[in-house]
DNA sequence: TGTAGAATCGTTTTT
DNA sequence: CGATTCTACA
């Protein structure tokens, strides 16, 4: 299927990229744009670095996903004729895998047991809700935030180094009157993580910072420091590259400020030239300017929507490839009939031979997309969707998950709750009676039995729990014993179980890989295996080979490319999405990453636009305005009342 | 004390 | 729209 000859073409580099992927030592900084190469300059770089006799394992790359280290990897191995062994062993994932690498070896030397629990964020918020009780603080008196919004808080003032109040003064000024409880909160919180073995997804950083800092001689193991994305990385992780690099400054980075769309978490582009002025400053810098992805006519849109930024930023896309199609726009009545537009469009390309991989469907956000998979299911047409609603955030693999963390961890309290709440005829006092009993034990899986009120499905607990805490048994039968166990609760809790079945199941395949119960619950935690396809399903690597169409949230298509995009909803309120639009800072994030969805497209890239949302008129896009008139309109069957 | 059903919240993006 | 929280009742 695939006729590219990737050897060549990976080898193929013009002057500027030669001399990034050729660099020895010293710091470096690549500024490449939107489909300029840059994956080719690292995958390069690390396959001469090895080839040169640098060992392997001291090369590390550091990158956004799991998924772009072992893609680089993988495509580095070719390079050096299929030398699988040696590219393996180079150090590569995400800054948090990599984090998490390190602290467990040498969490003890900075006083934190190697074998804490790691927190994702719905577990946050669940030790945050038992925290606030322990405290007393009631949410019922006043309108008291809810869990999932005090760990966001909490999280997005680590992530940013602003204090909670000035959070709270700036984004959520309708809990001022609140700021000493959330204070109070968020202090206990940190010192019941470290009580109860817990770590977040900021600790992993902060941790890791802290012994980097003390321990430099753990840095020094690594020789070769390169980092991905940059433009998306935060202030602790810009801090973590420095003291890895610090002694030995072999040092790159790559990122593009204009594709910085991460700062919700904390990300900041400006870490690219605080790179320089704060790190480094002797470092040389390299621009990759030459776009080998997408069509002049495709450029020019893209370079007209930053061309409109307030930020100037630093480089233009150009391309060889002169000709090609103008963009197009196409105007629907509304969100179904946009929905139909795109299928018939779809329904044509792959008509005149354009394979539906080769498609895909860009969103602001996931919901979105609902019109069009509807449209998709009644006509049969294969897709997978990325990005929004997480599998391991639904509430039945949270439940299945429970039970694996109490095995690890007996003393996880949130798990307990989790699984002891589901059986009926317990509810939070008999659940707070039996914790109290049986936590103290380092195994009350046997004996839970004794505090809990008379009940079969109780008993079960008690021997499922046991069973799976056997060293006998194995990850997978441990999970075939629970599931027959959590079925009936399945069946009573969810009116669309049989759905959440599969998902189940799925899990039950995904276990199947591991030996060991640990690696199971750090891989689900820090790098998922993937998305969910419209069902909620996991879908693995393999059936997105088939013939099938991409959907996709824009932060999620990062990275990726494709013959033909849409980007839809382009109508004022959608995109630029209004709900958090509060700041010019974010008007301009929606516009980078409205740059980031066109410059996926290689050949065909069309817009759509409803013009009714929700049955109420809509406007168009200031975005869409700005750049109309780079664009072609499909005017044939607009709806009277558009002005074009 | 526990539960079921009603009301309500907050609605993006993700390691 | 789906999870969380509240309310009323057993």
């Amino acid at each position: 299927m695939n006729t590219k000859k990737p050897n060549t073409k990976l080898l193929d580099l013009n002057p500027q990229q030669m001399k990034a992927a050729n660099w020895d030592k010293g710091p470096v900084l690549i500024i490449a744009g939107a489909g300029t190469g840059k994956t080719r300059v690292l995958v390069n770089r690390v396959a001469k670095l090895v080839e040169k006799g640098v060992e392997p394992q001291k090369v590390l790359l550091l990158t956004f996903t799991r998924r772009a280290a072992s893609e680089m990897l993988d495509k580095a191995s070719i390079i050096l004729g299929g030398d699988k062994n040696r590219i393996k062993k180079v150090s590569g994932g995400t800054f948090h895998s990599f984090a998490n690498k390190i602290l467990r070896k040498n969490a003890q030397k900075i006083n934190i047991s190697n074998d804490y629990t790691i927190l994702d964020r719905i577990d946050s918020a669940d030790v945050i809700d038992l925290v606030r009780e322990k405290l007393k603080i009631s949410k019922k008196d006043k309108r008291f935030p809810f869990k999932k919004t005090l760990e966001k808080i909490i999280n997005i003032s680590m992530n940013k180094k602003i204090s909670y109040g000035q959070l709270i003064e700036e984004d959520y000024p309708h809990f001022i009157a609140q700021i000493d409880d959330i204070n109070k909160i968020a202090e206990k919180y940190q010192s019941y993580k470290l009580n109860n073995n817990l770590i977040d997804y900021n600790d992993l950083l902060i941790y890791l910072k802290k012994i980097l800092k003390q321990y430099p001689q753990i840095a020094d193991y690594y020789s070769y420091i390169m980092v991905d994305e940059y433009q998306d990385t935060n202030k602790i992780q810009g801090e973590i590259t420095y003291l890895l690099a610090k002694k030995h400054r072999n040092v790159m980075v790559v990122g593009d400020d204009t594709q910085s769309i991460y700062s919700f978490r904390g990300a900041n582009f400006k870490n690219m030239f605080d790179f320089k002025e704060k790190f480094f400053p002797d470092v040389k810098i390299i621009k990759l300017e030459e776009n080998y992805r997408s069509t002049q006519p495709i450029l020019d849109m893209a370079n007209g929507i930053i061309d409109n930024a307030i930020e100037k930023y630093t480089k233009v896309l150009f391309t060889k490839n002169k000709r090609g199609d103008i963009p197009e726009l196409i105007y629907a009545n509304d969100e179904e009939n946009q929905a139909e537009k795109i299928l018939e469009k779809i329904l044509d390309l792959h008509k005149r031979g354009v394979n539906l991989n080769d498609i895909s469907v860009l969103f602001r956000a996931s919901y979105q997309a609902i019109p069009l998979e509807i449209q998709l299911k009644k006509n049969g047409i294969n897709y997978v969707k990325h990005g929004g609603f997480k599998f391991f955030e639904t509430s039945h693999i949270k439940d299945i998950m429970a039970y694996f963390k109490v095995i690890q961890n007996p003393k996880d309290e949130v798990s307990w709750y989790r699984i002891l709440l589901l059986l009926r005829g317990i509810g939070e006092v008999t659940c707070k009676k039996i914790l109290k009993n049986i936590l103290k034990y380092p195994n009350p899986f046997a004996k839970i039995k004794t505090f809990m009120p008379k009940n079969k499905k109780i008993r079960n607990l008690s021997n499922t729990l046991s069973l799976m805490a056997s060293k006998k048994t194995t990850p997978k039968e441990k999970m075939h014993n629970l599931l027959t166990y959590y079925n009936p609760i399945l069946i009573d809790k969810f009116d669309d179980f049989p759905k959440r079945k599969e998902d189940l199941l799925q899990l039950e395949s995904i276990i199947e890989q591991y030996s060991n119960l640990n690696d199971f619950l750090t891989d689900m935690l820090l790098e998922p295996p993937s998305n969910s396809n419209s069902n909620g399903l996991y879908v693995n690597e393999n059936y997105s080979k088939k013939n099938t169409l991409c959907l996709s949230t824009i932060h999620s298509a990062k990275g990726l490319e494709w013959h033909t995009v849409f980007v839809i909803d382009m109508a004022e309120g959608r995109f630029p999405i209004s709900y958090y639009l509060n700041s010019i800072e974010s008007e301009e994030e929606e516009r980078r990453l409205f740059y980031v969805a066109c410059t996926r497209a290689k050949e065909k890239l069309y817009i759509t636009y409803p013009a009714t949302i929700r049955g109420t008129l809509s406007n168009k896009s200031t975005f869409l305005k700005e750049i109309q008139h780079l664009l072609k309109s499909d005017t044939s069957d607009t709806p009277m009342y558009l002005e074009i």
